[in-house]
DNA sequence: CCAGTCACTTGATATTTATCAAGCGTCTAT
DNA sequence: ATAGACGCTTGATAAATATCAAGTGACTGG
């Protein structure tokens, strides 16, 4: 299905390091397929029969329990989505849908298992993937637990500052609500914290952050990379 | 360090599927040792040096920030811990200490790493403890983002009682400090919560548990596999 | 251009959760 | 035995967060 027409695939970390013809047998079951916005991928719940690696767009995990919705994380290209699931057969924890127009592969999940126990260095390729996702949900608990949300919010202005170099100036890449939802609040309650994080120089309007003193916003927010640092 | 005396770590999930040579190597600079409770083993932040086994005992994995501390998680035999900062190379990202006596395998990271290039086996079962530990999180995450402190407690309960063999009556293995630590609650909210489930026949004495209306209790607490069931 | 939709905001209020202070009961060490 | 320590509980109160109900403003489709 995909073929070498598709060099952004297989220059994927994820698949960067495996041999030609592991690559090719990965691939022989697999789609690259774009999906407009807003459509459901996955429903919590089902059987894990594809490895979804996004390659452009963005996709929401999201779950949902007694008439409740949060989401859980936000897939940004490149990476994967469902890999435990796929690794151990197991059922979907989240539920997925695209945010905008998004292109994914999809690789059945018993042709990852399989290649996984051919390929070594795709062998290692899952896991430091997959361990980089641990991390960060770990971050993620740990944020939940320790902070109240206008901590969280705090942190998270600064994190998108430091993505952007620093810059006092940038545009929300979410919508507010969800980034409520990502952030374990309700969109009224961000409203208010928007409005009280003004006391440390935040300054919003529309998508536009403006951080008059990020100084001050640190004192306040005690970001640390133990848990606001995507990278380590 | 470790020789054939310890064959109760030979048999791991995570070591049995290894060849005998691979394990002698993974064990030349391993220490096999037992720990006095309450004793301090990591703290969040050092490089991750070691990779642990918990072979006996138990261990608080916890976290603290800006003052505040919680439990992520408590670990029981047999597991890993650290194995996601061990892979990366990475610092830990969370404390650990012993709650009582606890033997403990330490295999130098480095060695962890490269062993796991030589061994399909080994690298398996690490992927598949790794990812056991990833959905355990999700699971986590959900239950904080979707749930009331008093929903939580309900589940966990219902939880043990599973455990138990769906026995109506069963002892709690933790201190309530430490569960409530657990439940991301303080323990002043635990003892209010217990008493709040006494009107879906939730007894509490002590450490035991008597839940004398369970079909009432679920119809309260919801509990689904995909937050509650360890298992899967 | 206008009406409608929709995300967001705001205010009032309720619920949930934490904090602080005190008290209770059990265990332990002297 | 008894004093203290300690874990737990309880009550009073405060803080954090959610809910409900309007309202605003921007974009969109006819």
């Amino acid at each position: 299905m995909l073929d070498s027409t598709f060099p952004e695939v297989r220059s994927l970390d994820l698949f960067a390091d495996m041999s030609d013809e592991s690559y090719a047998k990965l691939m022989r079951g697999a789609y690259l397929q774009t999906f407009p916005p807003h459509v459901d991928l996955i429903t919590e719940g089902e059987e894990a029969d594809f490895l979804h690696v996004l390659v452009l767009g963005s996709v929401d995990l999201f779950s949902s329990w007694n008439n409740r919705e949060t989401s859980v994380s936000i897939v940004k290209p490149v990476s994967t989505f469902i890999l435990a699931a796929t690794i151990r057969d197991a059922r979907y924890l989240m539920s997925a849908r695209t945010m905008e127009k998004s292109r994914i592969v999809m690789i059945p999940s018993q042709d990852v298992r399989e290649i996984f126990d051919l390929d070594a260095g795709f062998a290692r390729a899952v896991v430091v993937e997959l361990a980089a996702c641990y991390r960060s949900v770990i971050k993620t608990t740990k944020n939940l637990k320790l902070r109240t949300a206008l901590e969280r919010l705090a942190n998270y202005l600064l994190s998108r500052s430091k993505d952007h170099n620093g810059a006092q100036h940038f545009a929300l890449d979410l919508e507010k609500r969800q980034l409520a939802s990502v952030l374990g609040m309700t969109p009224e309650n961000l409203s208010r914290a928007f409005k009280a994080l003004q006391a440390y120089g935040v300054a919003v309007s529309g998508e536009n952050v403006e951080l008059s003193d990020i100084t001050e916003l640190e004192k306040f927010a005690k970001p640390t990379t133990l848990i606001d640092d995507n990278q380590t």
